[in-house]
DNA sequence: AAAGGCTTCCAAAGCGCTTTGGCTTGCCAC
DNA sequence: GTGGCAAGCCAAAGCGCTTTGGAAGCCTTT
């Protein structure tokens, strides 16, 4: 059924139709209800390209997922995918994603924009000093990043977690339990998240007096295997850290299976601190949480970047739009009081 | 920079520089080869949705995600995404996802195909029995299946892994080390593969002469927390399994955390093999596999899917494409022989 | 009664491509 | 020298919508 058929059905013109279905005021209310009636009997949908011809809107946003040095896709993405499209069903939206490797994103941009393929853009991932910004800005397709990079803050839209306050904020904590040898497992430090959590460590540990040690601070891929990896490496040093702050659930995981491996339980032996995005996959479902963390949603995030950026595209010249989430620290078994003996016994 | 501009620049007809640029024969290679240069220097892209309306063809397919009934979105998306994103980068396709409950499926098929929106669609977590391929074949738009249902096999395109036998090996494999309590630990039973794989795992139980014990056998959301708990309920019981067999690496995650928290040790007092769909953000990375698993990479699926998709929208009246993938057996720590002691002081 | 202003509708011109049908031109065979 | 054929090109007609610029009809005002 197509909007010629419908409007000869009707005994009305094309024009009519089409402004009777799109809520135009110059159409009778009698008109447009016979018109609503009828498209509905016939199922009439109009084809989304010759709309998209007409209009120049896609009602489409793209996501460009860069896959990592390693191949490797982030498990952050399905989440956020899923908080995303959520928003994009409730406003009549569509998806569109690419999977790319690093080195083609600045290609794959330059299609979405040129093609016109996508009425604004989500930006995965940013890097501490990210060039896809500028390509963007220059590109003029609105967009909105998941993250910061260190461009000025308020020449792009952006929404992030407080990530240097949630480590400042975490470190302090392990410190006031009494820990002063604290490990920190990152994620890759050319990520912009990961520059500012290891900022927020080194200042938590500078307001307890504590000096970093370089030999416990690694910055890794966000697996499991790489939490288990570095903490077994760590329970080999001649003096093993007696409290860890991981960059990712998974990671902690990873920390966890080394100790009790090892014979050692989070939360006595050595205590553990994490950034929780809140992983569906890992969701804790028990009374008291499994890690200590500071939680923030990567859903909700997700839902909110598609409604920013939807909100982007439908007022073009719209300032940016900045949103800071501050995490919230949520207490659990992996974490506890410095063990005193150990601690005497050495004095 | 449009077609018609172009062809003004170059003093050619439209037609012509659309012929050449698209392959067509009657087109002198002179003149192509002057088309091309041009367009590659103006840098012109047409535009897709012109193209679209012009051609009927969207070069674009649709992945419909549902969430669970949990709301939760199936881990297994990303890695399954990111090989078949690979696959479209490759052929020059685009990527739709919608990301919808359960109970708004059909009305987004409905809405896909209507609004011709896509060229085909890839049908995620088929049911046992699955209304959404009478669906689809009725909608007239290709699709595939990752995995199957109970409809006749040949009557539609899919891919899966052979689950019946892989679980058949993995019973019979443990059964054969000595263990004669296995539990299962399942996906939610719902699903078709979750049927093939219990069926699997009944007909190995069978094949070694053990009667299967419906207590220790489970069925759930495959996400790490389920594991832990299932496993923490089986060590209450009076006479625990000596092997857990079970659908998902987070499941046996969460099985080996509850042995170790329990003091006990995955491969020498409990044996656990799982199926490993060979997540990326848990891929193994040591010499020893830390799980004996039934191997299947849900990524090439996801790859291979997106080749299989393509292939069909191109050739309208295709015969059905089935492919029927066999897991690789591979042995790592968690897996060793029944515990020789412990039988014969009870014989 | 003419002028002006609403309301409600419509014909036709795009949007930027692809594709149909046809038109030249040059070459060869007869 | 004419007919036939291939090679190479083009004008114009879609594809299915939206939107511009009226126009018709009716009512109100002067």
């Amino acid at each position: 059924m197509k909007l010629k058929e419908l409007s000869e059905l009707l005994g009305l013109s094309q024009t009519t139709v089409s402004r009777a279905l799109n809520g135009y005021p110059e159409v009778s209310e009698e008109t447009r209800r016979k018109v609503m009636q009828a498209a509905e009997a016939h199922s009439y949908q109009p084809s989304s390209h010759a709309r998209r011809l007409a209009t120049g809107r896609t009602h489409t946003i793209g996501h460009v997922v860069p896959l990592s040095s390693h191949e490797m896709i982030n498990p952050h993405f399905s989440d956020f995918i899923a908080g995303a499209g959520e928003a994009y069903a409730r406003l009549g939206y569509d998806m569109l994603i690419s999977v790319v490797p690093e080195a083609d994103q600045e290609r794959v941009y330059r299609s979405l924009a040129s093609g016109r393929k996508v009425d604004g853009v989500i930006v995965h991932g940013p890097k501490a000093v990210d060039p896809r910004l500028e390509l963007l800005k220059s590109l003029d397709i609105p967009f909105v990043v998941h993250g910061r990079s260190d461009d000025p803050p308020e020449s792009y839209s952006w929404l992030d977690v407080n990530n240097k306050r949630s480590f400042v904020r975490a470190t302090q904590f392990l410190a006031d339990l009494g820990h002063a040898r604290i490990a920190l497992l990152n994620g890759l430090e050319d990520m912009n998240f990961a520059r500012r959590r290891r900022a927020g460590f080194l200042e938590g540990l500078a307001s307890r007096n504590i000096r970093p040690d370089p030999e416990i601070m690694f910055s890794d891929e966000m697996i499991e295997p790489n939490g288990y990896r570095r903490m077994q490496q760590m329970l080999a040093m001649p003096q093993r850290p007696d409290a860890v702050l991981t960059s990712s659930l998974l990671l902690a995981m990873g920390v966890a299976r080394a100790l009790q491996e090892a014979g050692l339980k989070p939360g006595r032996d050595v205590s553990i601190i994490t950034h929780d995005d809140r992983f569906s996959f890992l969701q804790d479902i028990s009374a008291v949480p499994m890690f200590t963390a500071t939680r923030s949603s990567i859903r909700d995030a997700g839902r909110r970047c598609a409604e920013m950026i939807i909100d982007l595209a439908n007022h073009p010249g719209h300032a940016p739009i900045q949103e800071l989430w501050e995490a919230e620290l949520v207490v659990g078994a992996s974490t506890g009081p410095a063990l005193r003996l150990a601690n005497t016994a050495k004095a």
